[in-house]
DNA sequence: GTCCAGAAGC
DNA sequence: GCTTCTGGAC
């Protein structure tokens, strides 16, 4: 695999985002740690225009996690109800708001909460401090698996390395892009026609195109 | 009823 | 690192 191609991947991608970013209230400028996590927490599996529809009522009700951790489980379900897994949901950011007095901002210890694995912790410090972490969910790896193909690593630590040479130094910027055109172009149906990477990416090259 | 996606458990 | 869990989506 040539770093020529990834170099015109990660171009094509950061032009592309320029154009099609998706905008939320989770991606104004300013969001403090806390406000980013919530919505991190929130976006896995579940759809991001379910999540907009409680997120800002969320933040009026618990405005920091200080005042997460004088909520009562049951006012907690009452406002996340709408999103689904409420219960889970709950119980998991009642016990980080009662242990924890600051989110912390290494990810390895993010990880340490509870529901929060290798993407919530990632995505929230990428998007709430720039920090320059690989950013993978499914979206990420039906997109790499596509463009890359035989070069997209099996495991998750490889794919994580691969990912991470990848990201620049507005790792926002591309981690931002790169789940927009996962969702938006390189979706399970892929839209070929209209993809910046056509012309290279060896999915369309070599299966889809003489389809 | 089956599939999915991320986290947790083993 | 593989399997199980959760519970929403289809």
């Amino acid at each position: 695999m040539s770093s020529e191609m990834e170099h015109r991947f990660r171009t094509n991608l950061l032009e592309w985002g320029k154009e099609n970013r998706r905008e939320y209230p989770w991606r104004e400028p300013d969001r403090t740690l806390y406000e980013v996590f919530i919505a991190e927490f929130f976006l896995t599996q579940t759809p991001a225009d379910n999540v907009a529809g409680v997120y800002p009522r969320f933040l009026e009700r618990f405005p920091t996690l200080e005042e997460l951790a004088e909520a009562s489980e049951h006012e907690l379900v009452e406002v996340i109800e709408p999103l689904g897994f409420q219960n889970m949901r709950a119980e998991a950011l009642k016990q980080i708001a009662s242990t924890y007095d600051h989110l912390p901002t290494e990810p390895e210890s993010l990880m340490e909460l509870p529901r929060v694995g290798r993407y919530v912790a990632n995505a929230t410090l990428c998007f709430a401090r720039g920090d320059r972490l690989p950013v993978l969910d499914r979206n990420v790896e039906r997109v790499y698996s596509r463009v890359f193909r035989d070069a997209w690593p099996e495991t998750e630590a490889d794919q994580l390395a691969f990912t991470q040479r990848l990201v620049p130094d507005d790792a926002r910027a591309y981690n931002l892009a790169l789940l927009d055109f996962g969702a938006l172009v390189c979706q399970t149906e892929p839209l070929c026609e209209q993809c910046f990477a056509n012309e290279y990416c060896v999915y369309f090259q070599k299966s889809r195109r003489s389809a």
